[in-house]
RNA sequence: GUGGGCGUAGCUCAGCUGGUAGAGCUCCGGAUUGUGAUUCCGGCGGUCGUGGGUUCGAGCCCCAUCGUCCACCCCA
């Protein structure tokens, strides 16, 4: 019978890049906690039409990459390919955005049907921040200074330039689709296969494309910035403005437009040169018409995401993450299979004792020479071992596996938990 | 969806112009009958990704297929 595998592009997460993983998950919500920032949690399945009508069925995600599928009952489901929707969903359906601001965030997986490659998998972990109900820059500011906070939090700051560019609100942005087809249409043959194919479901993505001959055509076309009106051009400058006032450095990259279709005036990528192909850590934008167009009232809305893998890899090739003490501090094991009992009443009472303190029992069989390569083999600062004296005198024999001659030395329980709790207190070391 | 590299022991990898599958690490046992990490000795462990073909003979050559990595596309 063939061997059951993995499925394509998700990857399991071993204890030792797991632990990297937990390390950096905790520095990011230490800074979403430092801002009163809330979680919230969406559900993995959403009905497909939030996707199609939220992220926008011309786009490559919709077109190409979602699990969609249908249920028992027929209805179409489909494993969310972001967040953003089904956290504006969400916000609808319990009247978080009735006549009031939200600053939220989540983490989980996320699902596209890409083929798999360095920093990209099918699943895929992001941690997004979502902000709703302001309409000024101040906030757009505030999710930078955010993103910023983070990437010190990690200290992979060096790493990151953040790019940033504007859409223009949407009337501009609608304005600017016109220009830009008006002036491509007659183009089209000369064009790139990807770019004829966008030519009509997606223009601005065009700009995006690598293909020589198209940016040489690009050249002459209508710039973005020429149909920006005076209030989208106000909201970038203040922005700008408000990211010189946080000592935040940038660069303003016009070929910036995101593959996304609800992003209105801000949009911006944290990248880096450090990850291959795959540079973009973070990315994120204001969506001020999404809300209205998944069926709520008008509400502005700016947000941003984390891949949670690009951004572990880039703490690995910096050389960052958890100091490597071992994940135990005590190795209990009796010396045969007699006082089992004894050994295991032992740990569990030391746990009581010393919550802090990380306690193993030797679970295994062996003679007494196994059990202490178990011990050794843990990692462990201590081992306590109990073989007939030991038991028959109520003490317990410890030893320092980490000293250089291996000290031993026989003491009565309630010694050793006195004393350890004089040495670490009441928590343990 | 397209292109290229790579699939040999649990892990990292050798394997010559085609001639009976190897090393290191890990693990287990012994030297040391209540003591690890060092040293020495021994042992377990393989359908050479899979299927077909060529050949007296295939880990090696050919075809197909699957997996994986990297890149394109796109994105986190």
């Amino acid at each position: 019978m063939a061997k059951i595998q993995s499925i394509r592009g998700m990857p399991d997460v071993l204890p030792e890049a797991s632990a990297l993983r937990l390390w950096v998950e905790d520095r990011l919500r230490g800074v979403l906690d430092r801002y009163g920032y809330q979680q919230v949690r969406m559900p993995l399945l959403e009905a497909t039409a939030l996707f199609a009508r939220g992220v926008g069925d011309g786009t490559d995600i919709v077109e190409k990459e979602m699990y969609s599928f249908d249920d028992r009952s027929g209805e179409s489901l489909t494993l969310r390919p972001e967040g953003t929707a089904g956290c504006v969903r969400l916000c609808e359906e319990h009247g978080l955005l009735y006549n009031q601001t939200q600053r939220l965030w989540y983490q989980g997986p996320m699902f596209r049907y890409e083929r798999p490659q360095k920093g990209r998998y099918r699943q895929f972990e992001q941690l997004g921040v979502e902000c709703f109900g302001f309409p000024g820059p101040a906030i757009d500011a505030e999710l930078l200074g955010l993103c910023s906070d983070f990437w010190a939090a990690l200290g992979v700051s060096d790493a990151l330039t953040l790019e940033l560019n504007t859409l223009g609100s949407p009337e501009a942005r609608a304005h600017y689709r016109d220009a830009l087809l008006a002036y491509l249409r007659p183009l089209a043959s000369q064009l790139d296969e990807d770019s004829q194919r966008r030519l009509e479901r997606n223009p601005l993505r065009i700009l995006d494309s690598k293909a020589p001959e198209t940016q040489a055509l690009l050249e002459d076309a209508p710039t973005l910035e020429g149909s920006l009106d005076a209030v989208s051009r106000e909201h970038f400058d203040a922005l700008r403005r408000y990211l010189d006032a946080l000592a935040i450095p940038y660069v303003v990259n016009p070929r910036i437009v995101r593959g996304l279709d609800y992003y209105t005036h801000t949009v911006f990528e944290w990248t880096t040169t450090a990850l291959g192909a795959q540079g973009t850590v973070c990315g994120g934008g204001r969506y001020d018409g999404l809300v209205e167009r998944l069926g709520g009232r008008p509400t502005p809305g700016i947000g941003f995401a984390m891949g949670l893998e690009r951004l572990t890899l880039l703490a690995e090739a910096q050389g960052l993450g958890p100091v490597l003490d071992g994940n135990l501090d005590v190795y209990v094991l009796a010396l045969d299979e007699a006082h089992t009992a004894q050994a295991l009443a032992l740990g569990h009472q030391l746990r009581q004792a010393l919550p802090r303190l990380r306690v193993q029992v030797h679970c295994s069989e062996g003679k007494a020479k196994a059990r202490f390569k178990k011990a050794d083999a843990s990692g462990a600062r201590y081992a306590l071992i109990l073989g007939d004296a030991e038991v028959s005198q109520g003490t317990v024999a410890m030893k320092d596996l980490r000293a250089r001659e291996g000290e031993q030395r026989t003491v009565a329980l309630a010694t050793l938990i006195d004393q350890w709790r004089a040495d670490y207190g009441a928590e343990g070391p």
